[in-house]
DNA sequence: CTCGGAGCCTGTCTGC
DNA sequence: TGCAGACAGGCTCCGA
C-alpha cells in the first residue's frame, strides 16, 4: 500500500544512508523482478536518493566515464526497502533483491512480488506524467484545469496516475472527506469552491502523513523497520459503521471500479454527476 | 481520446 | 479442523 507518503519516508531515511557510498554487487533473488539491465549500476556511486511518484530512484555515478544512470524501485503493494547496515541476515522469505554497498547492506522484500527493480540510463522514462502535489507548482488552478471536462467519478479520477501522482486507495478516501467531497461526485463537476477545498485537502493530509511516516495496516514499514504511525489519524478509510469524527453518523463502505470506497454519507453529501453553479 | 474490467500475486480472514 | 472463496489494491494491458 505504499503511496506517496509511505514512500517519501522511505526516501527521507535512505538519502542518508546510501548517499557517497559505492554498490558493491547486486543480488537477485527473483528472476522476474528486474527490468532492464540493472547490473550496470553495480560499481558505481549512489550520488542522490528522490521519489518520482511512488518510484524510489537512485542516482548512480560512473567515477571514470562521468556516465550516470538511475535504478528504480516500485514497492506496488507489498514492497519494503530495508536498510540492515553491516549486518544482514543470510536468508529471509521474499526477499527479491540485495544491494550491497560498502556502507551497508539494503534489501528489497516483497510478499506479493508486484514490486519492481528498473534500470534505466536517463531520467526521463522514470518521470510520472502526473503532476506531484505536494509540489509547489501544485496550485488549486491548476488543479482546476486537471479536473476540467473529466466525466470519471471524483476518488476513481484522484487515483490514476497520468494527472496527479503519488495516491492511491486509502489517501483519496481521506482527502475526500476533509474536503467533504462525495466520492461519486464527477470530477469535472466541481465548482470553484470544492476545488479550492480539494486542493487544501490534498496537501494538508498528504503533510500531515509523511510528517507521521505514513500509513502501516499490515506491510508497510519504513527503511528501519519500523512502522508509520498516521493509521490512527485516519478519519474514514477501514471505519465501515464507526461513527464519523465529525457528525457522528455512520462511515458507510462501498465498492467503486472494484475497490472500497470508505466517506460519511452526511459530510460528503450528493452523488451527483450535475455541476451546480456556485 | 476515455473508460472499465481482467490479470498479476500471496497472505489472511470468513464461512461452511 | 480443513478447505474454498473473498479480499487486499498499484499498475499494465486490452477491448469497447
Amino acid at each position: 500500500m505504499p503511496e506517496l507518503p509511505e514512500v517519501e519516508t522511505v526516501v527521507r531515511q535512505l538519502r542518508p544512508l546510501l548517499s557517497g557510498g559505492r554498490l558493491l554487487a547486486l543480488s537477485l533473488l527473483d528472476p522476474r523482478c528486474p527490468r532492464g539491465p540493472v547490473q550496470r549500476a553495480v560499481g558505481r556511486r549512489v550520488s542522490a536518493v528522490r521519489r518520482l511518484g511512488k518510484q524510489v530512484v537512485l542516482t548512480l555515478d560512473h567515477d571514470e566515464a562521468g556516465q550516470r544512470g538511475y535504478l528504480a524501485v516500485h514497492l506496488r503493494m507489498t514492497g519494503r526497502l530495508l536498510w540492515r547496515g553491516q549486518r544482514a541476515p543470510a536468508a529471509l522469505p521474499h526477499l527479491r533483491a540485495r544491494l550491497r554497498l560498502d556502507q551497508g547492506t539494503l534489501d528489497f522484500v516483497d510478499v506479493r512480488r508486484f514490486g519492481t527493480l528498473r534500470w534505466e540510463e536517463r531520467l526521463a522514462p522514470l518521470r510520472p506524467l502526473g503532476l506531484d502535489p505536494t509540489a509547489s507548482t501544485f496550485t488549486a488552478r491548476r488543479l482546476g484545469r486537471l479536473l476540467q471536462g473529466s466525466g470519471q467519478q471524483l476518488k476513481v479520477w484522484l487515483l490514476r496516475q497520468d494527472r496527479l501522482v503519488g495516491l492511491g486507495n486509502i489517501y483519496a478516501a481521506e482527502i475526500l472527506f476533509r474536503a467533504r467531497l462525495n466520492p461519486w461526485r464527477r470530477a469535472g463537476s466541481l465548482t470553484a469552491d470544492e476545488v479550492t477545498r480539494l486542493h487544501r485537502a490534498l496537501r494538508r493530509v498528504l503533510r500531515e502523513a509523511v510528517q507521521h511516516c505514513g500509513t502501516t495496516f499490515s506491510d508497510f514499514q519504513q527503511a528501519s523497520g519500523l512502522t508509520g504511525s498516521y493509521q490512527r489519524y485516519l478519519r474514514v478509510y477501514r471505519r465501515e459503521g464507526e461513527p464519523c469524527p465529525v457528525c457522528a453518523g455512520a462511515v458507510v463502505r462501498e465498492v467503486q471500479q472494484g475497490r472500497s470506497t470508505f466517506y460519511c454519507p452526511h459530510c460528503q453529501p450528493g452523488s451527483g454527476g450535475i455541476a451546480i453553479a456556485g
